[in-house]
DNA sequence: GTGAAAGCGCTAACAG
DNA sequence: CTGTTAGCGCTTTCAC
């Protein structure tokens, strides 16, 4: 193992010299400078970590806790952490991988043995048992995602109500008065996560505004759930001529559901999605969407937890702004009009299929 | 901060007892065992990482490797690193996540730095460039996924040759006779990541063995992708009465195009996957499957780590046996039969809608 | 069964 | 601008 002792007696010069080179700070001549790293790449020398750790006090290492739960908004958590552990990169940090089963107790752990320097947590509830500890600790921290009390930390997360209000007027502008939101799973909202209830608020509050009459409905994203709150849809607004639907798994059921029932998208009905960019480009109708910026918000939330290591503090809630693509799934309400005042009736055909 | 030396002056005992007790390496009486423990518990002592890391030469951290495409595979992806993570835990060990940007030069960081004591690698390609960093380390390591030349290396992956003899084992049980397997998307094929191939190997030497006729089509994850190649094989074989499919982006657009051209799953025709379980279960017919054991190959991953760590070298090849799980989407040839003997030609309505 | 003490490799005063 | 040196907190001989 190559130790700065050696790279020092390589270059001939003192140990604190190399350690000074590799950190800046202080200054050193251009040619101990270039003898010194010369020295460093012939030899292959890398610091060891843990001595660095232990003497500098800083791991230079990010802890990143994901949930446990693998089944929900599995490509976006990938693509958070993903840019998480690049943007780290970049600012010198590695990333620790951290999953929920250890709850609270991870961070203390975490903390007390000094393994990282800093923490990212993903997922964050409403009520997030997390949050005691960390508060305590008094470590610097981001959240992804919105808890209920927010006062000490700083968060990241879409700006989920103004996604919502955004769907709205972009269906409004199209001419669309009576529209339906197929929600989460009612388990979602029941894990009070949070970003489902604040878009809500915001379709709600918009459509209150431009006079649209507006039905959510939770869904299960399974074909059969999907179906069910479809029909349920229908039954209760026959009228219903644009669809917002808030659950990645609920996507290609409902079109595929509309295409059964000979409900044209978006001729007869339009569609749109708050959903990552993928799931929405790649659908059997390229969707009108609201994307959940995976990677600004894994990037951001890196640059906040470093700013906050370098001194800079500053507790802030960071909501960002939905940006809205349109695909081809919505149209103005006009074309629905001229193919048919009411959809065509379903043919008994279909009814056998498997729903 | 608490310190080892706090923790041996609460309880009265030198600062190697402690150290002691907690690696057990020497046998320590009963009541100071306790004494000491109990000064831990009220401290609220926790191991400094990076001091232990420098006196012991192990970090107990484990590296994990993952690619950066996340376009591909990812909910398997991340339920092998959760895997990995928790599984790493019951051992003692953390997990720093490195992304492939950093490529050969991650390994020789990590190796250098001492910041893991092993790693494992995630989305191997038959001739990874990390490969030959990993041998010259000599470093305990575990592949997920088969390279060309596995020697000293260990590896872990499903055994895709039996998955894909699995499935026509399956079909040719229930009869049929002529089957078209579709496939990856032809970037899979020329990343060479070789699991397709050891699939494709399978399925056709099995059905030459049973006799059945095969065809194979490479496949975008697309609709319109899955489209094409669905009528391109109608066109070459018109008789196939069965579908294996290796994509998990296709198997949706599978069977909505399916019901579209009036072909029943699984009376008309039947259709089976290669793909994570949920993917088969949630899909609008819910598919019989091959798994990929996602969470199996992490935990293995881990453990034959560990045990290179503990002394116990091992570089072997495991491959895990494929499990068939029968769902409704396949079905004896006969029924087929009984329906119609050629499929109901496509309603010109159909042809309108977006493909 | 327990203590004392010598490092592990690096950083950061302190001294020139 | 550079060198000397005292730890950082823990593990592990060596000694009793």
């Amino acid at each position: 193992m190559v130790t700065l002792a050696d790279v020092a007696k390589h270059a001939g010069v003192s140990s604190s010299t190399v350690s000074y080179v590799l950190s800046g700070k202080r200054s050193i001549s251009a040619s101990t400078r270039e003898r010194v790293e010369h020295s460093i790449a012939t030899l292959g020398y890398h610091p060891n970590a843990g001595a660095r750790a232990l003497a500098s006090n800083r791991s230079n290492i990010i802890a990143l806790m994901v949930p446990l739960r693998t089944d929900m908004y599995v490509p976006v958590m990938m693509e958070i952490a993903i840019a998480v552990a690049t943007t780290a990169r970049t600012h010198g940090y590695d990333v620790l991988l951290v999953t929920g089963e250890e709850g609270p107790a991870a961070v203390r752990r975490i903390e007390g043995s000094a393994l990282a320097d800093a923490m990212i947590l993903m997922d964050v509830e409403l009520q997030d048992d997390r949050l005691p500890a960390l508060r305590q600790t008094g470590w610097p921290a981001v959240l992804i995602g919105l808890p209920a009390d927010t006062t000490g930390l700083s968060c990241v997360d879409l700006d989920f109500a103004a996604a919502g209000a955004l769907c709205v007027d972009h269906l409004a502008g199209l001419g669309h008065r009576e529209i339906a939101v197929i929600g989460e799973a009612p388990a979602v909202y029941e894990r009070r996560t949070g970003f489902a209830e604040r878009t809500l608020t915001g379709l709600r509050d918009r459509s209150r505004e431009l006079g649209l009459r507006m039905l959510h409905r939770p869904c299960e994203g399974s074909y059969a759930g999907v179906a069910a709150t479809l029909a349920r849809i229908y039954e209760e607004r026959p009228g219903v001529t644009a669809f917002i639907v808030q659950n990645e798994a609920a996507t290609d059921p409902l079109l595929a559901l509309l295409r059964q029932q000979r409900r044209a998208v978006p001729e007869d009905v339009s569609v749109m999605a708050i959903c990552p960019d993928q799931v929405a480009a790649h659908a059997s109708v390229p969707l009108t969407s609201v994307a959940v910026p995976a990677q600004e918000m894994g990037r951001y939330a890196v640059e906040q937890v470093v700013a906050k290591l370098k001194g800079r503090r500053s507790d802030e809630v960071v909501l960002l702004p939905p940006e809205l693509t349109v695909r081809e799934s919505t149209a103005a309400l006009g074309t629905a009009a001229q193919r048919s005042a009411s959809p065509p009736p379903v043919p008994g055909n279909d009814a056998a299929l498997p729903a």
